[in-house]
DNA sequence: AAAGTTCTTGAATGATCGTTCAAGATTGTT
DNA sequence: AACAATCTTGAACGATCATTCAAGAACTTT
């Protein structure tokens, strides 16, 4: 036996850059040869094809930002103060310029819905996995008093992934972040009422 | 003087249709051959090339857009009774499959941010064009003692058309019709109160 | 060190892409 | 009716696309 000679995650880190800033269509072979350093031979041994290289980094972009996440509310303050911290961070990352601005699930969506049913599928599910991961930290909060009953966790939640949807495609056409922290505030204002 | 044979909004819709569907890199010169019944060389003729044409359909999609505003509030009801219609319509139309379920610009801008400026720049522009209608209904609002001041218009217009923008995005992983209304309905509370 | 296995390389492939343009068709003018 | 002007047609173009595969390189085992 002889192992790769690639570093898995290496690679696929890179194609998620790319990805994100050219969008998939417009990704060729050529490019994600440059950036991963991998040729295409290789890739086709290791992803199958084109979308299966999307499909892996897919996966890797959920477990990035799951680990992302759990740093966000592994601290035992309140469990608000992660929300607000975590909507920062989104804002000031929609402000930047660059590939960090986006979101691959979200990109990758747009493009290819309707489309991939395949792709679609994959990126559905993990945006479900966000909403849930969501969704437990908003029945902490109630169980902590930190909001009330009058709408349930699942509901807030909702909300709240439909404001950052909407924070990431508002922040496409008008990236001033004064704005986009008076939203942000708004928004966290709204889901926790 | 001979004058061009086919009907150029007619084209022009169907080149929108094929767009919203396939997205503007998928959509061949081929298949808008098909749609639009035009040859290439009258495409090119009329257009100059494939991204004059998205640019033509991004204007007339804005201009249909413009016309479907106002006919919601057209009528002399209260002004936040517009609004929560037009709610509603965004959301059945998120809810059904085909290609109305999404919006040309918030399609496209995904698509195409970062990689053709001038594209990018005219979505922005009507982008903002659709906000600032928003911003004078809810001006109008405020004058007829519908809402408060706690926030200006232009402030509740954000976070409506944020709203709207993640509305479309969260249909797309979820088109629960019921999921959809509550979330609209909530979205409206919010930015009325 | 030789053989065997696995991985890497990158040129070649056929398909499809956006685009062009000269020839044909149609209309308006004289 | 003949000519000029303009539009339509669709085959052809070079470029680029995703993908393949046979040959070479590198590692493991004997």
């Amino acid at each position: 036996m002889r192992s790769a000679e690639f570093d898995r995650e290496q690679v696929l880190r890179a194609a998620i850059t790319a990805f994100m800033t050219k969008g998939y269509s417009k990704t060729s072979m050529q490019d994600l040869k440059k950036v991963t350093g991998l040729h295409p031979g290789s890739i086709y041994c290791a992803f199958k094809n084109k979308q299966g290289l999307l499909l892996a980094a897919l996966e890797q972009y959920n477990e990035d930002k799951a680990n992302e996440f759990t740093h966000y509310f592994s601290g035992n303050t309140q469990v608000l103060t992660g929300v607000k911290s975590y909507l920062n961070c989104t804002v000031s990352a929609c402000s930047q310029d660059g590939p960090q601005k986006n979101c691959l699930s979200q990109k990758a969506l747009n493009e290819l819905a309707e489309q991939e049913p395949l792709v679609e599928q994959v990126i559905a599910q993990n945006m479900k996995q966000w909403q849930e991961r969501f969704v437990a930290i908003f029945e902490q909060a109630l169980l902590n008093g930190e909001i009330n009953n009058s709408r349930t966790p699942k509901q807030r939640v909702q909300s709240l992934v439909m404001g950052i949807y909407g924070l990431r495609t508002y922040a496409q056409t008008d990236p001033q972040i004064e704005v986009l922290n008076e939203l942000a505030n708004q928004l966290f204002d709204d889901v926790t009422r």
